[in-house]
DNA sequence: ATGAAAGCGCTAACAC
DNA sequence: GTGTTAGCGCTTTCAT
């Protein structure tokens, strides 16, 4: 036979099953010789309340969605991270999700988020699909975008001013001596990657003498990041690239690996090298890399805040918390 | 009002509640005509299936719980995606959980896991608490330990050899000539750290003039490790240690760092350092970590095909599943 | 091929 | 303080 419900505990205990719900949920409204029996039964029979008939009761959820492109990456587990924390004070849940750097997940989770009646949605877009979260918001579903802001201005956001952030990388760069500059991104790129770049071509701008070209990969990570180290250490023409923006440390970290081994490039010293997020690991690389920080932990308590705030004022004008980039020198550049 | 529900969309497509959940789960029971009905009234209604009132219908879920140490360690992270990837093959969803190195949080988790009603849990345990498991075998609900095997084998595991590899860092240590050793764990042992305790003793032990000390710090983290090697390098003694075993590969990290930064120390000149885990960071450190592989994705990956098996045979004895660790020889040691 | 109805476990409204 | 009951949305007999 199944798990014991709250029926059983009334029987064991000799009490109704509303008073068994009332021990529960309102104990103060129960005699004190009643909640002994009652929880004498509990402890006895193992009973454990069974969450999806009260969340069909409840008609909601205590759980939160949050879905990241990569949860693998440090930059994108530590955002997780934040967020858990706040939620955790509140008693509520996260469920996580990692669309991929593609996006060929998002649909999956956001329907999976439907289902599962969360009370909020985090979402950082890889493809942005506004119909999708008109559905979530037709059904009072609250959505921060992480990330990422929708022109429209209809869902609040936490954002790192990714724009700022790509111009950092590329003026240091340039300071820094570098004319030949690179950026490496990614295929179907995502929005952050799109601005990274906009803010590199904005300093590249600035100075005629400098050439700002750009390589995507598949995927946004360390062997990837390798795998073009090798090719581009294969093709080397001298003095062809003197400065490499990456889009994230994970590919910056990649790139570094493949230089360091292959022992005829040096960093900075022939090609200087910035990445994206500062991710711990980024200052205990090979060559301490030189990055743009963003504040992960604090972004994904920032998301859940917002979430709170939509929930105890559903009117609140989506508002957008923006925190601003900031450039890590270390020996790499 | 509420979300649209099943009645909504019958009342919408002129059938009945039966009908439409036909439609649903059973679509070869239904006239194409009628099929079509339904699913133009899904459509415009925006109608979603709540998974709540499903769930308790079938009176169990389709979620597993996977609680591990750090999710934010690259090591767990990687284990976590392996055993999603075959999870989502069996449209299985996973409920990720992280205890903290101390086990704070375990039986948190675990109460969250017996509230959902999820089909199976995998625990890697902290504080191992077999009456804990017990309750959940009582409720059917299988149990896989990851990288613990409990004494009583009542429970399927998938383990690394732990011992193995310390005897093998440490051994390696020795034969670089390192004499004078330390290893780093944490207070609050996991089983894990035990063990590769216990492997690091058999290696020394073989060898009379090979002193084997051991500090324990609050966590595993790279910061903690950080806070550790300026503490060493402050009451350096020369030759007062040559060897360092670290429990992880973050601690590793976090040394590393200390060290390199003082410039004082080298390695592995003055200390050579071995960590544990083989996370991708480790071969693009400062400088490249030795460490000891463990295989992490195939660990989750194994862990959800063992909760599968149960499934389908719950009365296969407790097995377990176990895998080497392997050195990997880089500059640091 | 379709419909009617029972019941999963719980909470809240109401009656006593 | 305690008991009774309706109903959340769904799937599954069982009739028709």
């Amino acid at each position: 036979m199944g798990d014991p419900s709250i029926k059983d505990v009334a029987r064991a205990s000799q009490a109704s099953i509303g008073t068994v719900s009332n021990v529960l949920n309102h104990p103060e409204r129960v005699a004190q010789a009643t909640q002994d029996r009652v929880f004498e039964a509990i402890r006895t029979l193992g009973y454990v309340r069974n969450d999806a008939a009260r969340q069909l009761r409840a008609g909601k959820s205590t759980t939160l969605g949050l879905a990241l492109p990569a949860t693998s990456n440090p930059f994108f587990a530590a955002v997780a991270h934040g967020a858990e924390e706040v939620a955790a004070e509140r008693d509520l849940r996260i469920v996580l999700g990692s669309t991929g750097d593609t996006g060929g997940q998002e649909s999956r989770y956001l329907d999976l988020f439907e289902q599962l009646r969360v009370r909020g949605v985090m979402l950082s877009p890889v493809s942005y699909d506004p119909s999708r979260l008109d559905a979530l918001r037709r059904r009072n579903t609250p959505v921060v975008l992480i990330d990422y802001v929708d022109p429209a201005m209809e869902f609040p956001a936490v954002t790192v001013d990714n724009r700022a952030g790509g111009y950092l990388a590329v003026n240091h760069l340039i300071e820094r001596g570098a004319r030949r500059i690179v950026f490496i991104g990614a295929t179907g790129w995502t929005h952050q990657v799109v601005q990274r770049f906009a803010g590199a071509q904005e300093a590249a701008g600035h100075h005629p003498d400098v050439v700002l070209a750009r390589i995507d990969l598949g995927e946004m990570t360390v062997s990837a990041g390798r795998a073009l180290g090798h090719e581009m250490l294969a093709n080397w023409e001298t003095d062809s690239v003197d400065g490499i923006f990456a889009g994230n440390d994970l590919i910056a970290l990649g790139i570094l690996q493949a230089f360091v081994m292959s022992k005829t490039l040096r960093v900075p010293h022939d090609v200087r090298l910035v990445g994206f997020d500062d991710i711990d690991f980024a200052q205990s690389a090979i060559v301490p890399l030189t990055s743009i920080r963003q504040p992960a932990e604090e972004i994904g308590r920032a998301a859940v805040k917002t979430l709170l705030t939509k929930f105890e004022h559903p009117e609140t004008p989506a508002k957008v918390v923006k925190f601003e980039p900031e450039l890590i020198v270390r020996d790499s550049s």
